[in-house]
DNA sequence: ACCAAGAATTTGAACGATCAAACTTTGGGT
DNA sequence: ACCCAAAGTTTGATCGTTCAAATTCTTGGT
């Protein structure tokens, strides 16, 4: 090894950079290769002295980690796979990229990653996991937008490969089962909020515009409307079927059905939509109608609703993609938690919303300002 | 029910399952290790029986390479890393997620895979570009939202590792530097497609709301309008500057800035905008003095533009993905292309934008239906 | 029948890390 | 001084793949 000498006496400003191993740092040190590596896996079994010492050769050296090495070893990828949905359906979807942007920053904590993918249907999108998994690429799936009997949770829960959904499963899955693990947000809580607000405005009569489906999520938000005009109000089932529309979510179908409301001999006096598109497409209705100050709340406080001034309800989505990591890797760390039947802590998480208030609730209450919608006009 | 007792001593479901490797699959083929690896990477080598075979026993095990054993040993990740912004700045954000959608299919097209992090600044992001440089994680990066004189394109020049910028380098970075590969979209074009239809709508004086700040963008998108303006309309500077106004992204901006352009004493007739999120509110602001049919463009064609009917300025984030894959690693495959100074192509792209009409420029010409979009204020 | 040259295939080593077990040091208790 | 357990450290093997070199098989010309 005399010619190290030689070597460190010629600079070489860019050759080929060999990166440094852990041999290389063990050599500096004065200790082994294992040595080099409890100091990074199992720092707790290492004498403090002997931790010094690595800690600045790794440092002297600039040592990293090869990820690849360490993941053939250790037979984990540190990576969450996400797909990455092929129709971002409009308004909403960037409801899916907020959580990938919380998700990723919320994993980066953990010195996990998130790998993307595309996949065309559930059965794309199986043959996808299939790939991953068989390739070492993911530890686990983040599942988003989940439907009734999801053939996609069948497939995991059958092959036992760890994932979390974000939404609670539906069909024959069970809420409880504790080899299921789920993140939602409630939605009866949220509709229920909104509610609540529109009443607080002043509001007597709150008409509500939702979705066709009968998903989950369609039906806890009515819900929640429901109840809590029912409890404010005293309406009965026939009058609140009345005063509710369900629709294709979007925003001239929110303008067609607010139309449709508010043309009717009891009008209501306040809209809650279950989405900000519809919620839109409502405002738009209202102001066409000359009802400018006529409150209107919409759900998943995007962009738009914050652009447009629209009181809508936010979903805590980095409490959304925290949660769901503490489900896959516990508290801390980055090894998945592997379940059992006899789990005793419920492996999911019911979160709520909060209502963000903004201009197209608060009209009622100003003088008009000549701008309705998004008018920047302050009066002072 | 009546098999539980039974289940356990017989029927192993999940028992280990250890996927298979190389070695099982040349055993089951009758041939070696390498015949298999060959048939996997260099199939033109392998005599067309051989292959047949190992094709065969592949199949019947399920074998899939192990992705990190691979890197490992190939010292390539087949992975692109992309930064997720941390500001979604509103509407606009969604083009960023369009686009790494597009570049998730493409990248899957190739065998590539897209890895997701975050960071704080550019500062930040040139940290998380060297541990994952370090930790072999990715191959190369694709940077978003350049700026004048990119400190990152900088470091990664500095440091020889490729990448490719969606936006072309601005600065002292030559355009045409082969080091620097990059795609961008034609915004003159695309400002100057704007303004021609707004003419076509029978507009004689088209406004045009831009940004404030002195980015490439900004720059290119007012060119064009006013070189169209300039050419069919027969405008002056002196002319043109009065016609437009520079502000900060955003609905409360555009609409402000609409409403003191509509009351000019020479007011525009149509309204050119940089950004859907300005021409939203100056749809808005127009609807509010009454002037509904006023033609506005948006750029970028967003979810809202979509939702609102407003005509805009597509951008091919298809396109944009491809090109940036095939400066990285060519017409096909998933090597890296390694670049010289005496690179003869060029090492860029610049794609044509299209314009997407909808009713914000069509209900100049139609009788009013009743319901448009944006209200429905009869003038006559 | 022989040989050379190319085609096809196999073998040993390596990529960089961690695991499991073996080994060495330390610190009391007797 | 001795021994033992606990703490700390090192050694050999291994993860699954591909590289580089060695080996065997073909083919065709003489």
């Amino acid at each position: 090894m005399q010619d190290s000498a030689v070597q460190t006496s010629t600079l070489q400003p860019s050759t080929v950079r060999t990166l440094p191993t852990v041999e290389d740092v063990a050599r500096v040190a004065g200790v082994s290769r294992q040595t080099v590596s409890n100091v990074l896996n199992s720092p707790e079994i290492v004498k403090q002295t002997t931790t010094a010492r690595v800690v600045a050769a790794i440092a002297q050296l600039g040592y990293r980690p090869h990820a690849s090495a360490r993941r053939l070893r250790t037979r984990k990828s540190s990576t969450i796979g996400v797909r990455l949905d092929p129709m971002t359906n409009g308004i909403s979807g960037s409801l899916l990229d907020r959580f990938l942007h919380a998700l990723t920053e919320q994993a980066a904590d953990r010195d996990l990653r998130i790998m993307l993918f595309t996949a065309r249907g559930f059965g794309g999108e199986i043959d996808a996991f299939s790939r991953l998994r068989d390739g070492a690429d993911v530890d686990a799936f983040v599942l988003t937008s989940t439907v009734h009997n999801d053939p996609r949770t069948a497939w995991l829960l059958d092959h036992d490969f760890p994932f979390v959904t974000f939404g609670r499963p539906s069909g024959v899955d069970d809420l409880n089962d504790p080899l299921h693990p789920w993140v939602d947000v409630d939605g009866f809580s949220g509709a229920r909020q909104a509610t609540q607000h529109a009443i607080a405005c002043g509001a007597r009569r709150v008409g509500y515009i939702g979705f066709d489906d009968e998903s989950t999520t369609a039906l806890e938000r009515r819900a929640g409307w429901a109840s809590e005009s029912a409890d404010q109000l005293g309406f009965g089932g026939t009058e609140l079927d009345a005063l509710s529309l369900a629709v294709v979510d979007g925003v001239p179908q929110g303008n067609a059905a607010a139309l449709r409301l508010l043309r009717l001999p009891d009008a209501p006096d306040a809209l809650v939509c279950a989405s900000d598109s519809l919620a839109l497409g409502a405002m738009m209705a209202a102001a066409s109608i000359g009802r400018t100050g006529l409150p209107v709340i919409g759900y998943d406080n995007t962009p738009v609703a914050d652009a447009v001034g629209l009181s809508s309800v936010d979903q805590p989505l980095d409490l959304v993609a925290e949660s769901a990591l503490e489900l896959l890797f516990g508290e801390s760390g980055s090894t998945i938690i592997s379940r059992t039947h006899s789990a005793t802590d419920p492996m999911h998480r019911l979160l709520t919303p909060t209502l963000v208030v903004r201009q197209s609730t608060q009209l009622a209450r100003v003088e008009d300002s000549g701008s309705p919608v998004a008018g920047n006009h302050k009066e002072s």
